[in-house]
DNA sequence: TTCAATCTCAAA
DNA sequence: TTGAGATTGAAA
């Protein structure tokens, strides 16, 4: 083994562990290399460690080829990874998954050919065989999985690899490089003499062409992109005659897919003076410590206090990640902090196309001077492989899409960020108005520094919360559909003074079940253990856990009467609702079902931005972080909805979507916010209209001390899935007798999720509570133990375990 | 006997 | 995660 270096790498597979190559030479950590793993597949693997001694029980492939010139990770995100894989139980290669961008992940395609020694001879052959060889004949590149998705060859793997086996066919392993440069088509102009000579007088569009050249050329400049052409001389025959005669080269330019040419930008506002005194101390309070919240209520005008240490920091040179919830909220955001930094500003998340990814990416390897000092996005950027990194902000810091719940790494943005924070050196700054309970246990125990901004931007005091009596309503029969009478009056003041409205509920479709009013059954999913929704819009019945859909008829399955009736409301029957009684008025829905097309999302803003829309009927879109000036209204249709879920964290959950909602109202002056409830005892009610969030906070606490929950205990949940029901009930079995064997009165469950079966996966759900000052990470071992031999045992063997560390819901 | 579906194990 | 040899099960 001379002259050869062992190292080691982690593949994109959720296997444990990394993999050991040789090299004949040595190889940098963090590039890529390309590996064989298995009997064929290729795979792109980064490398991970250098030096290794030899093992001679292990049977060492050799790196196919290196892939990189400049490693794509550095050290720092690989220690980075290998902590997410230890903290959240999951292999190394699956953090690799979620961290690089798809289009710097290589992998080969199984190709299909028919072998050179191959004479076409068909005795001996049968006639599948004969089938499955035409068909590889009459189909180049074609690939292996793609003849098992064909119906008439879907059963033929065997065949293949005896035909291979035979050397009448051959499979060849392909890679091929995704990410493409955006290239751009340009001309050089080249000799603009001889024009007569050359170009004949009735090529009229050759000699306009000639003439813009030639102008172009005289005014100093030597080449000219093809789109600023006049488009009817872009077309290519007319190029290439002028290129055959040696007046133009046409070629093709490397360009970014980002504009950094320098746009104009404006100054940052200033800040009013109790933004002033939060920032001073925001500042002041980070000398000390690493983590400082802003805890502000909505509508504070925290944005700007964030551009404006943004803007400190990179006066100095220094770069800052900015982390959103979700990408919808990116967008917004990024309009903002483009005026006040122009180019400066990238954005980073998973909807963006692979290639711009890629680009991104690259701009932070490093040995880039990166063009980007700040990066907006969603969880996936705390990925970037920055080569510096010196504030990251988390805005919204307790909004649960922060966390990745499927499919491994099941990380958390903010707690990944803290760790991140260590490895740079840099300060976090926590944006919320709702601040999660962690967060303020951390503050409470002096982890965390906090900062408080209590009045409204501009002093626009809160929005005035009024909580209407839905039982009193009914029984004084003062309702109209959904709407109170309380409520449509306000509406229509509303609506006389021009403003606008927001409409929120948490249920999308038309009615959430249908029930067979003379038996009672209602229609449930055939995969999933939930009811299905009725859709008015294709008239069928939807699953919202497995996107099934079924016709709807009135016909009941069970009985056979015509007595299918539609119950409940969601968000398009709102919307039906409110248009019957106000028929004038322009109302827009906003949920999953109206903004999937790519652009419906945005459209929908805009047009409520430019008021071509009186009320925006939606669910939880509509609470986040959408900043509107003429938000006069927002009504919670059924409160209680929110309020009875069972969940640890239902309350917190239930009081932040509240006040998220009720920000939505009133930015420039004075906003209302009206809550319908049957439960108008509901004690959150009556914090949130006191607008008493610490007394949310304290109570909510108490009972999470009292029963063991967050953040008094952490919680590792446990999933089992299986697609049969006997068998999920012995793995249950089994795993809960060695986890309570260990853990004891630690282990709750098995439990029966709110929903049992999702895509015909039935599941059981465990959790483990340790106590704050016991030790995670031994647990963790435990754990992992009782793990690897719930695996080993046969019984279990068609039974997947997800472990889930510090889940947001069971 | 034969073929396909399913299980099991190992990969560096 | 993937591939393929081994095992099982049902059809013929």
């Amino acid at each position: 083994m001379k002259n050869k270096s062992i190292i080691e790498v982690i593949l994109p597979i959720s296997v444990e562990g990394t993999f050991s190559y040789l090299s004949n030479q040595e190889i940098e950590i963090g590039k890529r290399v390309l590996v064989q793993f298995g009997k064929r597949k290729l795979y792109t693997g980064i490398v991970f460690s250098n030096y290794n001694k030899y093992d001679s029980s292990i049977k060492y492939k050799s790196v196919l080829e290196i892939l990189d010139e400049i490693p794509v990770v550095g050290t720092n995100h690989l220690n980075f990874w290998k902590w997410i894989s230890e903290y959240y139980m999951c292999s190394i290669g699956a953090v690799m998954k979620a961290a690089i961008p798809n289009f710097l992940k290589l992998e080969s395609d199984t190709i299909v050919k028919i072998s050179k020694n191959y004479d076409g001879d068909t005795t001996d052959l049968k006639e599948e065989e004969i089938d499955l060889i035409s068909h590889v004949y009459e189909n180049s590149k074609l690939k292996l999985d793609q003849i098992f998705k064909d119906d008439n060859f879907h059963k033929s793997a065997k065949k293949i690899y005896s035909l291979v086996k035979r050397d009448i066919l051959f499979l060849e392993e392909s890679v091929k490089e995704k990410f493409s440069d955006k290239v751009e088509k340009k001309v050089k102009i080249l000799e603009l003499k001889n024009k007569e000579n050359l170009i004949s007088k009735r090529a009229k569009k050759q000699i306009e062409l000639f003439e813009i050249l030639q102008y172009c050329f005289d005014s100093n400049q030597k080449e000219i992109k093809i789109k600023d052409l006049p488009k009817h001389l872009r077309s290519n025959s007319l190029l290439k005659s002028l290129e055959s005669k040696s007046i133009i080269e046409i070629y093709y330019d490397k360009i970014s897919r980002f504009d950094f040419s320098n746009i104009s930008v404006s100054p940052i506002p200033n800040l009013s003076n109790e933004q002033r005194q939060a920032y001073d101390l925001v500042n002041e309070k980070l000398l000390t410590k690493d983590i400082c919240l802003l805890h502000g209520i909505t509508g504070s005008g925290k944005t700007e206090i964030y551009c404006r240490i943004i803007d400190d920091y990179i006066k100095k040179g220094k770069k800052v990640l900015y982390v959103l919830p979700e990408i919808a909220l990116t967008t917004q955001i990024i309009k903002r902090l483009k005026t006040f930094f122009g180019n400066m500003v990238g954005i980073y998340h998973s909807k963006m196309s692979n290639n711009e990814r890629v680009e991104i990416w690259n701009q932070f390897k490093s040995d880039s001077a990166s063009l980007f000092k700040i990066i907006v996005g969603a969880r996936s950027s705390i990925f970037l492989p920055f080569d510096n990194l010196d504030l990251i902000i988390i805005d919204e810091e307790h909004d649960s899409s922060l966390k990745q719940t499927q499919p491994n790494p099941r990380y958390h943005a903010r707690d990944c960020a803290i760790i991140l924070s260590k490895i740079y050196n840099s300060k976090i700054i926590l944006g919320s108005a709702t601040p999660s309970l962690e967060t303020i246990d951390n503050i409470k125990q002096k982890k965390y520094e906090v900062v408080r901004l209590d009045k409204g931007y501009g002093n626009v005091e809160l929005p005035s919360i009024e909580i209407i009596d839905l039982r009193k309503s009914h029984l004084k029969k003062e309702m109209n559909g959904f709407f109170s009478n309380r409520l449509i009056d306000e509406i229509k003041l509303q609506l006389d003074n021009n403003k606008q409205i927001i409409i929120f509920h948490n249920r999308r479709g038309f009615s959430p079940f249908v029930i067979c009013e003379f038996c009672g059954a209602v229609p449930k999913c055939k995969s999933c253990d939930v009811s299905l929704t009725y859709h008015i819009k294709s008239n069928c019945l939807k699953c919202h856990y497995c996107g099934n859909r079924y016709d709807f008829s009135k016909k009941c399955s069970s009985c056979s009467q015509e007595t299918i009736e539609k119950k409940g409301f969601a968000t398009q029957k709102i919307e039906d609702n409110l248009s019957e009684i106000f028929p004038q008025i322009r109302i827009s829905r906003m949920d999953y079902d109206s903004t999937r097309n790519k652009n419906s999302y945005e459209n929908i803003i805009n047009d409520f931005e430019e008021k071509k829309i009186d009320v925006l009927v939606g669910t939880q879109m509509v609470t986040k972080g959408l900043d509107f000036d003429n938000v006069g209204l927002v009504s919670i249709i059924d409160a209680d909805s929110l309020l009875n879920f069972p969940s640890f964290n239902s309350n917190e959950k239930a009081y932040q979507q509240l006040i998220q909602v009720s920000g939505r109202s009133g930015r420039k002056e004075r906003g209302k916010v009206l809550i319908q409830a049957f439960d108008t005892e509901n004690k959150l009610l009556a914090d949130l209209k006191m607008n008493n969030f610490s007394s949310m906070v304290e109570r909510e606490l108490n009972q999470r001390k009292d029963f063991n929950y967050p953040p008094y205990t952490r919680i590792i949940g446990i999933k089992l899935k299986s697609r049969s029901i006997n068998e999920l009930n012995v793995s249950s079995s089994y795993l809960s007798k060695a986890l309570k064997d260990t853990f004891g009165h630690r282990v709750l469950g098995p439990m029966q999720p709110q929903i049992s079966k999702i895509r015909d996966y039935n599941i059981i759900g465990f959790m483990i509570k340790i106590e704050r000052n016991a030790s995670v990470s031994k647990a963790k071992n435990i754990l992992k133990e009782i793990i690897q031999r719930f695996e080993n045992k046969k019984i279990n063997r068609k039974t997947n375990l997800e472990v889930d560390i510090d889940p947001i819901s069971l």
